[in-house]
DNA sequence: TTCGTTGCAAATGCTTTGCATCCAC
DNA sequence: GTGGATGCAAAGCATTTGCAACGAA
């Protein structure tokens, strides 16, 4: 059930709570030490990737073949990918202007969506 | 005395916990709620700056003048700043490529530093 | 006396864990 | 009946809050 959560609806970043909610529709009594034992096995055989978009809890989403980062609205939560290429020669800048490597993992970035960029203009 | 724990190391990152031990050496009494108050206050301020570095606790650095983002080790854990200029054209790529204006807060970015990747290529 | 600061303990929110139960094979 | 999945309640960790005590002006 907790897997068909995430098929249902294959673009969203969903907390473990979302998925407790999301559960309880069909099975009204799981229990969330449940909902997070899955998770974590989930993420263990890899069909989910836990993400740290920032905010006090993990997301959950379905694995990718390819790395991918995450561009959070602060405004409404959107959530966008962005590709490692997306990056361009961020990796390179900071290898060499500060010796560090960047590694594989996702990076979460803060910023506007198109759409609330525009809502701030109006509003 | 926590301003003064910031001001003896000024580069350094201190969670909440590392402050109530700093200040513990000498008042060895002090509760971390007053350290969390304390830190707030600071924050507010404008004295302090928080920073997210990815733990599931805040960090807290001396406040300073330019916005600049982190790069922690994955390994040792040390953190280095990063001017926003170092970013490239990071901004203008993702604000073209998905229409994401990137706030002006910080960006934490995870890798190795330079001592810890001969480390890793030695051992 | 009065206001801001502190200590203490309890509460919070997310997550984990121990333990007993329960179901399938 | 044995192992894995579940429910439940309690614990854990970082942090916050309510409240009473304390201290300086």
């Amino acid at each position: 059930m907790i897997w068909q959560t995430f098929t249902a609806d294959p673009d969203r970043h969903l907390s473990a709570d979302d998925v407790v909610e999301s559960v309880r529709i069909r099975i009204p009594h799981v229990n969330p030490s449940t909902v997070y034992r899955t998770l974590d096995l989930l993420v263990e055989e890899g069909l989910l990737s836990r993400a740290d978009l920032g905010a006090d809890r993990s997301y959950y989403e379905l694995a990718l073949e390819h790395v991918h980062h995450h561009l959070v609205c602060e405004n409404c939560g959107a959530v966008r990918h962005l590709h490692d290429e997306e990056l361009g020669d961020l990796r390179r800048r900071i290898r060499s202007s500060s010796g560090f490597v960047l590694g594989p993992g996702e990076i979460t970035l803060h910023g506007l969506c198109r759409a609330c960029q525009a809502g701030r203009v109006a509003g």
